[in-house]
DNA sequence: CGACGGGTTGAGCCAGCTCAATGGGCGTGG
DNA sequence: CCACGCCCATTGAGCTGGCTCAACCCGTCG
C-alpha cells in the first residue's frame, strides 16, 4: 500500500489516522511528467489548480529587471505547490521545474470539501502552510544576514531535514540535482562565488557533493556553522 | 459607524457585504495598549490568541547568534498578527511593538466559527494570508537582490500602498515611526549605511522623511527606481 | 566535431562594512 | 535648573566579501 509523499509529510502536522491517510491518497491524482526547465505557471497567470509534488524539485521564482532570476521557494516531494492559490486573480511569481518532476493535480473544489469534512486533515494543511511561511522567514534571514558559506550550509541543513521528513534521505545523503547556477539563484550570490564557497565547504569536509548527491557526514557540525535552528520546520522531534 | 481597520483591509480581498463587515467588527475585541519595545510573544513560546493590529506598528523578528536582530515582517493597522498560529507548538520567531500600538485580541474558536459560517469572510482571510506570504517573497527578493537605495525605495513603496489600502495616507504622506536602526534591521544593512542611503534619496528629492512622516512626492519615480511591481500586494486596481 | 552549458581558477574592483568621532533631543536625578 | 546619560542622526576614513571580467577544461548532444 503506497503512501503518497503528501500524506507522509502531512503526518508530521497532525495526528492523522489511517482513514485520513487513505482519503489524502485518494484525492491525489495521477502524477504527470514535467520536464526540467518547464514552467507550471507564469507571473500574471491565473492558476486554478492545486498541485502536489511527487518527485523531483520545482521552484517559485521571480525575474528581475536585469534578467536574473531569484528563486523564492523550493518544492520537494510531498509539498503543495499552490494551496488556495485560485483565490488570487493574478500570480505574483512564476513556478518551474528545476529537475524532471512528476506532479499531481488536485481539484480545488474536491480539496475544499475534504478539508471541511475532516478537521485533522484541515489542521495538517494549515500546518503545512504555516511551515511554508516559516521557511520563507528563515530564508529571508539566511539571504539577508549570513555569509555565503553559512548561507549554503543552512540551505543544505534545511534540504536534509525536509527530505528526511518524507523518507528521502539515506546514510547522511540526499539527492537534489542543484547546479551551481541554480544554487546562485537560490542564495543570491554569483555562480562563481557558489563555486568558491562550495569548494571551501568541501575542503573542510563539511559536505561532499557529487552527481546531484549531497552528503553531510556530520550534521551537527554543519548546523553549528550555519547557525541552523530547526524549530522553524516544526517537525516532531526526531533524532535524525 | 466605525469600521475596523481589519474589515477595511479585508474588503480588498473579497466582496464583503455590510453584514460581513458588521460581523468582523463585532468579533474584534477592545484594543489593548502595547508600548514600543514590548514583546507580544517570544521565540519558543506557544501563542494561543489571534491578534489584530489597530494602531501603530509591530514586527516579527528573529535574533541572530551575533546579537543582531532581523525583522522579517511589519504589521500595520488591519493586519492579522498570527492567524492560525495556535496550531504550532512553538513559535519560530518573536513579535514586538515597534512603536506604541493598540492591538485587539480575537478568540481563536470564535474566529474559526465565523470563518466556517461565512465563506466570504473566510475567503478574505485566506486572501490576507496569501498576501502576507507574497510580501515575504517580495522581501526575499528585495533583501537578496537590490542595492541599498532601491531596497529602501521598495520598502517605502510597499508601506505607502499598504497604508493607503486602509486609509492611512494623505497627500502623498504616511506616518510610520521608523528609526534608522529599525530600518537597518528591516533591510539588512547597517544603521550607518541607512543614513547614507536615506540622505541620497532625500537629495534626489524622491522622499522626504521628518518626525516619522514619510512623503513621496512622485510615487511613479520612486516605483521606477525600486523596480516596484505592486502585483504582489493583490490590491484591487486603485489609481493611488 | 563544434556548440553549449556547467565547473574551476585567477585578478582586480566596489558597495557596503567597520571603526571612530561629533552633535542634538530627551528623560532622569540631584 | 542644570548635569548627565542615552539613543538617534550624521559624517569621515579605511577595509573586505562578494562581484566582474576573463580564461580554460570537461562532458553531452546534435
Amino acid at each position: 500500500m503506497p503512501i503518497s509523499f503528501l500524506a507522509r509529510k502531512l503526518q508530521h502536522g497532525a495526528n492523522l489516522v489511517d482513514s485520513d491517510v487513505d482519503r489524502i491518497d485518494q484525492i491525489v491524482g495521477e502524477p504527470r511528467d514535467v520536464l526540467a526547465g518547464q514552467d507550471l505557471f507564469l507571473h500574471g497567470d491565473h492558476s486554478a489548480f492545486v498541485h502536489v509534488m511527487n518527485s523531483g524539485t520545482a521552484c517559485r521564482y521571480k525575474m528581475l529587471p536585469d534578467g536574473s532570476r531569484a528563486i523564492v521557494a523550493l518544492m520537494l516531494p510531498g509539498d503543495f505547490c499552490d494551496l488556495h492559490i485560485s483565490i488570487l486573480a493574478e500570480m505574483d511569481h512564476s513556478m518551474g521545474a528545476v529537475s524532471d518532476c512528476t506532479i499531481s493535480r488536485i481539484s480545488s473544489d474536491e480539496l475544499d470539501r475534504l478539508l471541511d469534512a475532516h478537521p485533522r486533515i484541515k489542521r495538517a494543511c494549515i500546518w503545512s502552510n504555516l511551515v511554508d511561511e516559516a521557511i520563507l522567514r528563515e530564508w529571508l534571514v539566511n539571504i539577508g544576514r549570513r555569509s555565503s558559506d553559512r548561507r549554503l550550509a543552512h540551505l543544505f541543513c534545511e534540504l536534509y531535514l525536509r527530505l528526511n521528513a518524507v523518507g528521502l534521505t539515506e546514510d547522511h545523503t540526499f539527492h537534489v540535482p542543484l547546479t551551481q547556477p541554480i544554487l546562485a539563484d537560490l542564495l543570491g550570490i554569483t555562480p562563481v562565488h557558489v563555486q568558491r564557497t562550495l569548494a571551501s565547504l568541501r575542503r573542510s569536509g563539511l559536505v561532499s557533493v557529487q552527481g546531484g548527491y549531497v552528503r553531510i557526514p556530520d550534521f551537527a557540525v554543519l548546523e553549528e556553522l550555519a547557525g541552523f535552528d530547526r524549530t522553524y520546520l516544526h517537525l516532531p522531534d526526531m533524532t535524525g
